[in-house]
DNA sequence: AATTTAAGTGTACACGTGTACGCTATTGTT
DNA sequence: AACAATAGCGTACACGTGTACACTTAAATT
């Protein structure tokens, strides 16, 4: 099997997950996107659609995934980007706001969308945000050195207030309101991050003096 | 001029908004709501819809209204609370959970919906919630002698953390959680203030020092 | 070379949608 | 008492929707 078939059905599969990522704006949301709609962009027949998914739902959780593999590369590339030195917040920040600005819509999947979608939908959203927020809060127990549940407030919080600002940044067009956006940002994180090693230290040692 | 006829219309306004209300879910968004299903839940013909609003989008405003005076009501209770001594942050927490429990799909409009809807609609959510915002802002720099511009970012934050909350509450049917989840929220809203305080300190002296 | 498999097409159907239009019945105005 | 205004209803229409079904055509298998 020499797979020129298989080729030619995962390019149509691309048309139909870029056709649907291309046609999410701030006015069009993914659950008000029709299946129609969206074999049309992709220059398909409708009935086509049904080769590739049973539902516009099945491609929306495809697209979710899409969604995570991008969340893993920003990671990726964050880290590298602060062995070399630097402020981890504001690498962080600045590195997200890089990938909004080039994959925008993409992150619309897990920025918006909160509501109007199926539940299959919903659940993989919030795995994919959880999965990040689990990989913060390591970054903090370990390299902060931070208690356990100190670490998970913190790096919940956090991931609420850069994926909000994410949230915001989407409908911007003038670069130096983004730049403004990820100044406060910065800061807000910095507020976080202050008060969450303040706790910590005062948790350990309570524990000392109880022992 | 009596009005019972003017009365009625009210009546039965009331009557598609609470309809609207009620069909909102965690499955539906209102941007997916139709003006037939509407007006069926409301126990009107469809085209009588058209005698209090000349579109879903304009039903959509007047929501959002109305979610900004649930936010306003809010904003009262929680000062007379406050008045009668407490935790700040923890008596502002609590009483934005309770108004989620009771008025939980006015709020739906404000926390979720970030897409789907019509510039309009969005842009009267986001200015709620920025009248909400400014109000805290300005507290904060009174109550606590915060530096303007580190009152507005704390106040942001505060919010954003706040509202993905409540966005959160919404969905879950246990108490505990629930409890669990202000608990984790009030701590969240301590590192920020704490964070904020203390760069709201190091500004002025910054400032005394350049005198 | 003959046969099977499956990606993509076109037609067709039932259904839900927004809304234009004419009507009725009741309230408000003269 | 006569008239005007209007809330609500029913019908009707064009349109977009998901999807079932029978088809072509090219690749894969035999």
């Amino acid at each position: 099997m020499s797979g020129i078939r298989a080729q030619q059905k995962e390019k149509t599969r691309r048309l139909l997950i870029d056709a649907a990522l291309n046609q999410l704006s701030a006015e069009r949301s993914f659950s008000s996107l029709s299946l129609r709609e969206v074999a049309k962009e992709a220059g398909l027949a409708p009935t086509s659609f049904y080769r590739h998914f049973s539902d516009m739902d099945e491609l929306g959780l495809t697209l979710v995934d899409e969604a995570g593999l991008t969340l893993r590369q920003l990671m990726r590339q964050a880290r590298q980007r602060i062995a070399k030195g630097g402020s981890v917040i504001q690498i962080s920040v600045e590195t997200f706001m890089e990938l909004i600005e080039s994959n925008g819509n993409v992150f619309r999947l897990l920025l918006r969308e909160r509501s109007g979608t199926s539940a299959a939908f919903r659940a993989a959203v919030i795995r994919e945000i959880r999965y990040f927020t689990m990989e913060l809060c390591d970054y903090l127990q370990h390299a902060k050195n931070l208690d356990t549940e100190v670490a998970y407030m913190q790096a919940n919080a956090a991931v609420t207030i850069v994926f909000s600002a994410g949230s915001d940044a989407l409908d911007m067009d003038d670069k130096s309101e983004r730049a403004q956006l990820s100044k406060q940002t910065i800061q807000q994180l910095r507020f976080i991050a202050r008060g969450a090693a303040e706790l910590s230290d005062r948790r350990k040692i309570s524990k000392k003096t109880n022992k």
